[in-house]
DNA sequence: GTCTATACTGTGATAGAC
DNA sequence: GTCTATCACAGTATAGAC
């Protein structure tokens, strides 16, 4: 087993821009910016991600993975109130990657993600209110997975188990539960 | 009085810049392909707009203008029902802008215009649950008038009736009405 | 395997001619 | 009001040093 190495490159690279980017926004951050924080060139950051788009889709691939076994996990049976508590709890572990697709949803086309997370958001629906659901019952559960998402990037300096408890009152009863 | 001029350059431009931006999105939109659209050159459009940002802000300013003239006639008494139904016809109506604003929120600080809608974010929860609301109540505001932007921005393929009543009775249902 | 030097393309933006 | 020419800088890309 080889001696624990210092912080790989790559890491920190990924932890600088995340910085940058939950200051700035996607777009606004230059990758000359991203590899001066890390003490680096820009070509240098280069030899890690092939492109722009490539290092953020490796900062946005974690939330994806993670809300993905969530959803393998889940059981139908257990009911609203468990399944979106468990959706809140992957986007809170995962908040500063959901503060920034909310900020700028249009990453997501950038890295290619957007069937992923449309994908995702359709079997939530599903597992919420069933199949073929009415235009009311869409309208009601968009509104609560995206105001879900909304309140986990907007309310930053409220504790976790308050933000989970409020959350999830307000998106059930916009569910009619 | 002057004979009808043909339609202004500046509003062709911006025409043909709300087109561009609503298919790829503001960033991925550059001036020279709103300017070949337009027929003419870069420059050209810069003699209308003095940058990329007037441009959007521009773009961004009817709305903001629309839901502010709708919240100087808001009548307090008139209860939720009214006023978010007030609400839903000014973003349906600006819907091409209120897209462009929800696929990427950070449009509003690169033209300077995020505490304008802070603003009146902020004053249609005071008249909807009134001054200081708890955590709760706050997350229910946030979830209700963030969910209807997204469905208006959302559900493109929808009768605007039919849309505005499934909207409206999400959002009741999230405020516990 | 990691980085530097260098260069190419396209972008927002300006100056000045017509 | 529109053009040509030009700028600085961004993202991207490769060749080669160590």
């Amino acid at each position: 087993m080889p001696r624990p190495r210092t912080t790989e490159t790559a890491d920190r690279i990924r932890a600088a821009a995340l910085e940058l980017i939950a200051e700035k926004g996607v777009q606004q951050t230059s990758l000359r910016e991203i590899a001066e924080r890390v003490g680096i060139t820009k070509p240098a950051l280069y030899y890690h991600f092939a492109s722009r788009e490539e290092l953020v889709r490796s900062l946005v691939r974690p939330l994806i993975d993670d809300v993905e076994a969530m959803l393998a996990a889940a059981d139908a049976e257990s009911g609203p109130r468990a399944l979106l508590g468990a959706y809140f709890d992957v986007t809170y572990r995962n908040r500063h990657i959901t503060q920034m697709i909310m900020r700028d949803l249009s990453v997501l086309a950038l890295v290619d993600l957007t069937t992923a997370v449309a994908t995702w958001r359709g079997r939530l629906v599903e597992l919420l209110i069933g199949k073929d659901p009415t235009l009311a019952q869409q309208a009601r559960a968009w509104m609560a997975i995206g105001g879900m998402d909304d309140c986990t990037a907007g309310f930053r300096d409220v504790p976790k188990e308050a933000l989970r408890e409020a959350v999830l009152d307000a998106a059930l009863a916009t569910l009619g539960r």
